[in-house]
DNA sequence: CGTATCGGATACATTCGCGTATCGAACGGA
DNA sequence: TCCGTTCGATACGCGAATGTATCCGATACG
């Protein structure tokens, strides 16, 4: 019962309280991961006791959630403005780039963002908002490649856009595996513009990305 | 100081109760996520006390490395069968159907494996470990994929064998995430199998795989 | 079959983290 | 500025899990 149905006075005091958990949360989660944390070490990173968790929070869980679905949403706005970057015509190794760009840059977001990804693997609920979000992510990057070219023009042997949007994510989802390994940022980046280049161009040797 | 330098009189009974904890810890690691399960839940499990857990094992963290080992072991020798059983020819799509059914058939395994991938991001020692662990995997791949027609033939705008290897790779782990969110296999094995013929054969639309 | 060693159970002390209840202080509206 | 409300700190009790020390039954080996 951390938040009440009713409306309460939301204090500016209390936004910036839970941003500071949030904030602290973040950078603890990352560096020990989410088994790994307790109640007490976040407050103390934030510089609160516990009382302002349990003000703010019922369970680590919440906050983890409450956490993921800040990030989450931060990044996907700007994946949303790397692909709106274009004109009507799509140029994929820039398009590409941009993206990787995003969405390797921050090693600590994929730590936390696997945490999360295995927690939602536990609990349906929580795997279904997860799905939404990677539904969104496939949609926007579907609509981008069919407003550029269509189906006709670019993809090769997969079927649709649709298709072609979840074969995107997935290489995205497994260069992130590899990234989290060896921890080389740019291979991944390069690694990444391959892969996408190869499943989105038809035979042609798609062009590096970066030197 | 689980176990000792000098050689002990490995007893019969050692070992099977060593199996037991590891069979039991698979089970819970499964269900509910390494995290958040204690020493006493495996003990538990597994049907002996503690002090059998300590005898084995110094920590929690110690079973988790020897279970991974050992079924991560376990199924790279069913890779590698499934891998050798053509001729010298090979056939993409039947080959990779193989593999598919042997990579995404048991959901627990995903969810112990992606588990420890969490745990190797945080520890370097760890993560050299798995990281040799695939780079076993990608090896058998390009050997089987050199093996039959070599770079010319087969791959499309990847490099060479390595890294058509290493994208096989990608696929997996990309369909991996899927799964574990969807929890439909019928689907993931289907879609790797499209995914990994988009990205082996040429321009030619590669075969599905199941009815 | 006897015996020295080993393996696992039990009991114990201890630490750690949790959740609650209470209180003083900060805050915002009038 | 004053006052009611809200926020977060502090103190408390509790339960769970840990690691160790000790003991007894099992096991291998001569």
């Amino acid at each position: 019962m951390a938040v009440e149905e009713t409306t309460r006075r939301v204090t500016r005091r209390r936004v910036r309280t839970r941003a500071d958990l949030l904030d602290a949360a973040f950078a603890v989660f990352a560096a020990k991961g989410f088994g790994r944390v307790s109640i007490e070490e976040v407050c103390e990173a934030a510089g609160y006791s516990r009382g302002a968790f349990y003000s703010n929070f019922a369970t680590l869980d919440e906050l983890f959630f409450a956490l993921y679905r800040q990030r989450a949403d931060l990044i996907a706005e700007q994946v949303a403005g790397a692909l709106a970057l274009d004109g009507p015509d799509l140029d994929v190794p820039a398009a590409v780039d941009r993206v990787s760009e995003v969405l390797l840059l921050d090693r600590e977001w994929l730590l936390v963002k696997t945490d999360f990804l295995v927690h939602a693997a536990r609990d349906p609920a929580v795997a279904r908002t997860l799905l939404e979000h990677r539904a969104r992510l496939r949609g926007a990057i579907a609509d981008r490649l069919a407003r550029a070219g269509g189906a006709a023009a670019l993809p090769p042997a997969l079927g649709g856009v649709e298709s072609a949007a979840r074969a995107v994510v997935a290489a995205y989802d497994g260069v992130t595996v590899q990234l989290l390994l060896d921890r080389d940022t740019g291979r991944a980046r390069t690694w990444l513009g391959h892969l996408l280049t190869a499943l989105l161009t038809d035979g042609a040797t798609g062009t590096g990305s970066h030197p």
